[in-house]
RNA sequence: GGCGAUAUAGCUCAGUUGGUUAGAGCGACGCAUUCAUAAUGCGUAGGUCCCAGGUUCAAGUCCCGGUAUCGCCA
């Protein structure tokens, strides 16, 4: 077998938030393939990086009151301790706001300009004059355009699904400093995507992306390749564009060229040859790891940039579904949402590993964290069946063997079996297809149990003479774990080493599966891993919930600007006497700014009383609004003698004055009865 | 709203180009066993393959419509 030299990637987590269980969906399964890569004697590297720049960036680090490289440097060291907790062992992790990454983001773009893929024009964009920048449609808020629900975000609508340009939104406010946006003029810079199209048609359907995409790719394809706008104005957190005075790159302009960045870091560290791996005719494989939702950005945007700027373009791009927890998606606010962090301070790391694994296919369909189910299924598999053949033969070999193991025949028709699964093995981690990678070794585990099960050792080992006998079984129970240890270390790189230390073997590849171990010297056995406890997923949505508090709370921390008012006694309220009235006439009062007077009919209950009363509601309704309305008004108020007349009551009404002032109206109960004017209000 | 994905046992999932009686693991129940971290082995129960049409000798699988869930809309 030739040696491959593959160069592999996750996306890079962005700089603005703590890596959570969703993440880990692909770092996992990244990992896992890099390290069978590995295993296999492939020359692999796995690097990633901090995508570091961008609005959301520059304001959360304005909002610390730090500057934006110390935000990115504190989030870069919690990634990657969070990543090494994991046991995610990147080759080298960068960030995008490097050296490297400028000089080469700045050397695709020149190239792209010099061959024409760069227009310019100017477009109109949203504007906080308070804080003097553009505002991303995401930092502006208003009402839906639609169905007007309130505190929407300047793209869509999360009430109505209803979809929209920034300048649709109504009432729309700056989510930066509040002030209202807005529209000013500015030269932006695009890369004109549509030069691509032939290429990328061909490139997309070639085996490059799964072709699960391909419908999904096919519908970009027909709605036309659009020029995408990769430039932004000051102030922004990025690299400044060459040869212009105040643009930006797009955060997603750097972000892939992150993965060349980090790579070049590691040659650098290395002595590894750049070009081997990056020139347009390169031979080495590009394998990128990614979420479905930027298939976009990597299988159009990414290759047609490289192509333009003559890199070589990525051999694969390998896209995942999402991370749900007990079958909903992950809510902050529901408190399902589950950092690394948390993770790991309640509970070890490789249970999760496994778990991931065992349900990851090389499709992009969605996986589910059912806790219930991970509990059961990782003790089950890894303390009852894999770990549990070592742990029942270790004994009789150490006791009564002195740890020697005896002549194994590797004719046994198990071992023989065990040993023959490694090509079809490799082939489903290769392929992706763990969890069908996982189901081949666990039932190999199980074959291996019911094999010592119906041998007893136990039951020979009363018996002096049948010693050997014990010995035979035992050595060729720790022969098939020693197997199994191998198929799983891409899985589970730190119980493979304690598997490793426990068969006093050292670091084992691929092809050790086919190594013999008779007469080996074995070490005592120790548990090499200790079941999961419920309790501890309990805790880990308990600190999970406490956090859901928090993010919900400061948004209810308003000042009151309208505090409740002292306390009365009943009798206090019972002397007023609130009724229901009908609004019979309605109308406009000569000289008068903020008055409607009204005609009330108090009902039948009150032997048919009317009542005139002045209310102070102009600014919000018209008359002929509200003849016909059953509102409440209070009947026992002292009358008064107005400029234009007697007011002999009050109508009660709510809100701060202005437009937003409303009348009270009874609403119909379950029963379908509706209220009649004369009741009284209590 | 447009487009896409998914729907199979209590739970999590397999089911290859349509082809006998729809499978596994976990869980439940029963039995056996005690070397092993209450770990293993044998067995039993459990399914209207989301609903409704259609194609076919034959549909979990193909086609059409619907429902639900999830995702994407640069």
């Amino acid at each position: 077998m030739s040696t491959r030299k593959i160069l592999v990637t996750s996306a890079l987590p962005y700089a603005n938030g703590p890596i959570h269980l969703g993440h880990l969906v692909e770092y996992i399964q990244t990992d896992i393939w890099t390290r069978f890569q590995k295993m296999q004697g492939h020359e692999a590297w796995y690097v990633c990086a901090d995508d570091a720049h961008g609005t959301p960036i520059m304001l959360r680090a304005d909002k610390e009151g730090i500057t934006p490289e110390a935000l990115i440097a504190k989030t870069s060291e919690e990634h990657q301790a969070d990543f090494a907790d994991f046991n995610i062992a990147f080759d080298h992790y960068h960030s995008t706001h490097s050296d490297e990454n400028r000089e080469l983001a700045s050397d695709i773009y020149l190239k792209l300009e010099s061959a024409g893929h760069i227009a310019k024009r100017t477009i109109s964009q949203a504007f906080d004059p308070e804080k003097q920048m553009f505002l991303p449609d995401r930092f502006i808020k208003g009402e839906c355009p639609k169905c007007g629900a309130a505190d929407q975000y300047g793209d869509n609508c999360e009430v109505c699904g209803a979809t929209y340009s920034p300048t649709e939104l109504k009432n729309a406010v700056s989510a930066v400093s509040g002030a209202t946006p807005i529209e000013k003029d500015s030269e932006h810079y695009f890369f004109k995507l549509g030069d691509f199209e032939a290429f990328l048609k061909e490139w997309t359907t070639s085996g490059h992306v799964h072709e699960s995409l391909e419908n999904k790719l096919g519908e970009w394809f027909e709605a036309g390749l659009q020029d995408w706008d990769i430039s932004r104005d000051a102030p922004y957190f990025g690299f400044q564009i060459p040869g212009s005075d105040n643009k930006y790159f797009y955060v997603w302009l750097d972000a892939p060229v992150g993965y060349m960045a980090s790579f070049k870091a590691l040659c650098e560290k290395q002595g590894l040859n750049f070009d081997e791996y990056w020139a347009e005719d390169s031979n080495a494989e590009v394998v990128h790891f990614i979420g479905k939702d930027i298939v976009y950005f990597h299988a159009l945007f990414w290759p047609a940039m490289l192509k333009g700027a003559g890199f070589r373009t990525p051999s694969k791009i390998l896209a995942h579904g999402f991370l749900t927890l007990n079958g909903e998606k992950m809510s902050k606010s529901r408190g399902t949402f589950i950092k690394a962090r948390t993770w790991l301070d309640h509970m070890p790391a490789e249970p999760l590993r496994y778990y991931f694994a065992a349900k990851l296919n090389n499709g992009v369909s969605d996986l589910d964290l059912n806790l219930e189910d991970f509990v059961a299924r990782v003790n089950s598999d890894l303390v009852g069946k894999y770990v549990n053949i070592a742990s029942r033969c270790a004994n009789f070999i150490t006791k009564k063997f002195d740890g020697q193991l005896t002549e194994i025949t590797e004719a046994h028709p198990l071992v023989a079996e065990c040993a023959a699964a490694a090509p079809q093995i490799a082939e489903l981690y290769e392929q992706r297809d763990f969890a069908r990678a996982v189901r081949e070794i666990m039932a190999l585990a199980d074959k291996a149990n019911q094999y010592i099960a119906e041998q007893e050792p136990w039951a020979l080992a009363k018996d002096e003479s049948k010693l050997p006998q014990v010995h035979d079984i035992c050595s060729t129970g720790v022969r098939l774990f020693h197997i199994l240890s191998i198929y799983l270390k891409p899985l589970l790189p730190a119980l493979g080493e304690k598997a490793e230390a426990f068969l006093n073997l050292p670091p084992q590849q691929w092809s050790d599966v086919g190594q013999n171990l008779s007469g080996h010297a074995i070490n005592k056995f120790k548990p090499l891993m200790t079941r999961v406890q419920s309790e501890d997923i309990e805790k880990v949505l308990e600190v999970a919930a406490e956090e859901a508090k928090a993010f919900a709370e400061p948004e209810k921390k308003v000042e009151a600007t309208n505090p409740i008012a002292d306390e009365i006694e009943f009798d206090d309220f019972a002397k007023i006497d609130l009724r229901l009235a009908t609004i019979v006439e309605a109308d406009h009062v000569e000289g008068a700014d903020k008055l409607l007077r009204l005609q009330l009919d108090l009902g039948d209950e009150t032997g048919g009383v009317k009542k005139q009363v002045f209310a102070g509601i102009k600014s919000a309704y018209d008359p002929e609004d509200l003849i016909g309305k059953t509102t409440v008004v209070v009947a026992n108020l002292k009358p008064r003698k107005m400029r234009f007349g007697m007011s002999e009551g009050m109508v009660l009404a709510a809100g701060p004055g202005g437009e937003d002032l409303w009348i009270l109206e009874p609403s119909n109960n379950s029963r379908g009865k509706f209220s009649q004017a004369g009741n009284r209000v209590k």
